[in-house]
DNA sequence: CCCTGATTCGC
DNA sequence: GCGAATCAGG
């Protein structure tokens, strides 16, 4: 894979919008998260939307904007001032859920999940499951949707229209989206229910 | 352990 | 220019 135009642009508006990365490496394919900090240092832009570092020194902050200055000419690039922008908030769709534990009302404002989100349905779950579910969610790691990658349990807890709502985050079940508890709830045989005897 | 970006350096 | 290996953290 070579850098075209394209894939530098993805790369370029991705890094922009914070993304990691191991993240632009994922979405582009075919190259590395350091193949992909290779480029952003070789592109130049390195310090994402004039971070403050702040060294812990006392006042060394400059802040002097004084771009024109270096820089002859035959440069397109935008100067991209106060980048203050909030640049956050990208397109993935805040996924449906509910709570799984029954422990709340449900609301289901959120339009639609798209891979990530289950929906245990109100199927009935397995006592035992449901149990453990509970209890994991007591030591959940509480994760918000940007701190999600594959390893992490992506089980919804909580109401997503309050801030009272964030993800499992446990180490998932390898292969699997959730960990292993919640992995118990999520994938129902189908009919555990009926003469069920464990 | 998982992850992050930063740097180096042979290619 | 490229990116794996490595470093230095969180």
């Amino acid at each position: 894979m070579s850098w075209t135009e394209e894939r530098v642009e993805t790369l370029k508006r991705m890094w922009a919008e914070g993304q990691s990365a191991s993240q632009i490496a994922k979405e582009l394919g075919g190259v590395t998260r350091n193949a992909v900090i290779g480029k952003v240092h070789r592109l130049g832009l390195s310090n994402r939307a004039g971070a403050a570092p702040a060294a812990a020194s006392p006042a060394a902050k400059p802040a002097a904007p004084a771009p024109a200055k270096d820089k002859p000419a035959a440069r397109a690039e935008e100067p991209a001032p106060a980048a203050e922008t909030a640049p956050p908030a990208e397109p993935v769709k805040p996924a449906a859920a509910e709570a799984p534990a029954g422990a709340s009302a449900r609301k289901q404002i959120v339009p639609a999940g798209q891979p990530l989100p289950p929906q245990p349905s109100a199927n009935e779950i397995s006592p035992e499951a449901l149990a453990s579910v509970r209890e994991i969610e007591k030591s959940a790691k509480k994760l918000s949707l940007m701190e999600l990658t594959e390893r992490t349990c992506k089980w919804p807890i909580g109401d997503p229209a309050t801030p009272d709502f964030w993800f499992c985050g446990l180490p998932v079940q390898p292969g699997k989206p959730y960990c292993e508890a919640h992995v118990g709830v999520a994938f129902q045989p189908m009919s555990s229910r009926r003469d069920r005897k464990r």
